[in-house]
DNA sequence: TTAAAAAAGTTGCACCGTTGCACTTATGGA
DNA sequence: TCCATAAGTGCAACGGTGCAACTTTTTTAA
C-alpha cells in the first residue's frame, strides 16, 4: 500500500473531504432551489432535506441563509488585492482599482446563462444584495493595508483606509444609477484625482 | 368656544394626537428597556407589554425592531441637505459636507449622559449600526440632487451621485478607524481634491 | 490493536421577529 | 346622527436560528 506519511498535515484528510462534500451538497441544493423558485420561497428546512442533512448541520456549515448563495467571495477579495499589488508599472493605485472593477463588470455581463441566472437571482433579492455588499466591505482593512504598502504609508493610514472603502463602495453606486458604467467611472475619476493630490509620490 | 375652522387640515386632530402618543409610548418603553438590559435581551412582546399595546399595534407604528431606536433620522437627513444648500459664500460642496460631518461629531462627543448612553447602545449593537448606516444611505439620491443643483449639473449626474454616496459613507469609515477624526478628514480631503479637479466651475 | 478524544451529524424543540386574519372600538365627516 | 375609516386587539402561524443531548465516524495515542 502507498505510504502517505509525508502528506502535508493540512489539505487532504478523509475527514475534511467528507466535510467539504457535505458543504458542497448543501450549497448546490440551495442554489438549485433558489434558482427554481426564488430565494424567498425556499425554506431552510427544505434545503436541508434536499441535501439530506439536518438544519443543524446546515447551520454548522453556513452562518445564515444568505451565506448559502455566496461561496466564492473570498477568492474575489484576494483577486482584488492582487490587482493592486501586480498592477502595471507606473499605474496609480486608484487606476488599478478602476480597471479591476471594470473587468469584473465585463465578466458579469457576458452571455453565460448560468452566470446570468445567478446574477438575476442576486439582483432581484434585496437581502442578497445587502449581504453581498456587506461581505464585500470586509475587504476594507486588507485592501487599505495593501494600498498603504504600495504607497509607502503607515499600515493604518487614514487616507488609504478612505480610498479602500470608497473603491469597494463604487460598484454599489453604479448599480443604483441609470447609467451604471458612467457612474462607476465618475466615482473612480473622483478617487483618482483626489488621491493624486493627496498621496505622496 | 374657540373656532378652529381655519387650522391647517393636517397637524391637529384628536385622532392623530392619540396616535402620536401611542407611538411615543412605544418608542419610550423600547428605549428604556434597551438601555437597561441591552438590545438583544429585550423582546418585541415585552416592549409591547411595557407600552401596553399589542405587538400588532407596535408593528403598525414601526417597521421593525431596529426602527424603534431611530426616531429622528429624517430630520438629520434634511439637516444635511440644508448644510449644503446654505453653505457660506464661496465654500465648496465637499467642504460644506465635511463641516457638517465634523459638527455632528462634536454633538455626539459631548458630556450629556443621555446622549452617551444612547450612543453606547448603538455602537455596541452591530445590528443597530448597520441599520443606521442603511437608512442614512437613503439620503444618497436627495443629496446627489442637491449637489447637482448647486453645481449646475444635470439632476442625475454620475459625479454628484458618487460624491453624495462617498460623503454619506465617510462617518462609517471614521468609526472603524483608530483615529476617527483623522479618518474623517482624510476621507474628505480625498473628496475635496477629487471634486475640485472633476467638477465644472 | 484498541481505547479514548474530537469532530460531524442527528433529532427535537423552543425562541424570536414578523405577518395575517377576524374582530372591536373610537373618531371625524356627511 | 350615521357611517366609513382608522386605530387597536388577540391569536395563531411561519421561517430563520440556536441549544442540548445523543449517535456515528474519524483521528490520535497508548
Amino acid at each position: 500500500m502507498p505510504d502517505d506519511r509525508n502528506a502535508a498535515p493540512a489539505p487532504t484528510g478523509r475527514r475534511e473531504r467528507k466535510k467539504a462534500a457535505t458543504r458542497q451538497a448543501i450549497a448546490d441544493a440551495a442554489l438549485r432551489l433558489f434558482l427554481e423558485r426564488g430565494y424567498d420561497d425556499v425554506g431552510i428546512r427544505e434545503i436541508a432535506d434536499a441535501a439530506d442533512v439536518s438544519t443543524t448541520t446546515l447551520f454548522k456549515h453556513f452562518s445564515g441563509k444568505e451565506a448559502l448563495v455566496f461561496d466564492q467571495q473570498d477568492e474575489m477579495k484576494a483577486h482584488q488585492l492582487d490587482a493592486v499589488r501586480n498592477r502595471p508599472e507606473g499605474q496609480s493605485v486608484p487606476t488599478a482599482l478602476r480597471e479591476h472593477a471594470l473587468n469584473y463588470r465585463l465578466l458579469t455581463h457576458g452571455d453565460d446563462p448560468d452566470i446570468n441566472a445567478f446574477l438575476n437571482l442576486v439582483t432581484s433579492t434585496p437581502v442578497l444584495l445587502d449581504y453581498q455588499h456587506h461581505t464585500w466591505l470586509e475587504n476594507t482593512a486588507p485592501l487599505a493595508q495593501v494600498i498603504a504598502e504600495e504607497s509607502g504609508l503607515p499600515a493604518d493610514d487614514p487616507a488609504s483606509t478612505a480610498l479602500a472603502r470608497f473603491a469597494l463602495e463604487a460598484p454599489r453606486i453604479a448599480r443604483g444609477h441609470p447609467d451604471s458604467a458612467a457612474a462607476l467611472n465618475a466615482a473612480f475619476d473622483l478617487l483618482e484625482h483626489g488621491w493624486q493630490n493627496t498621496a505622496p509620490a
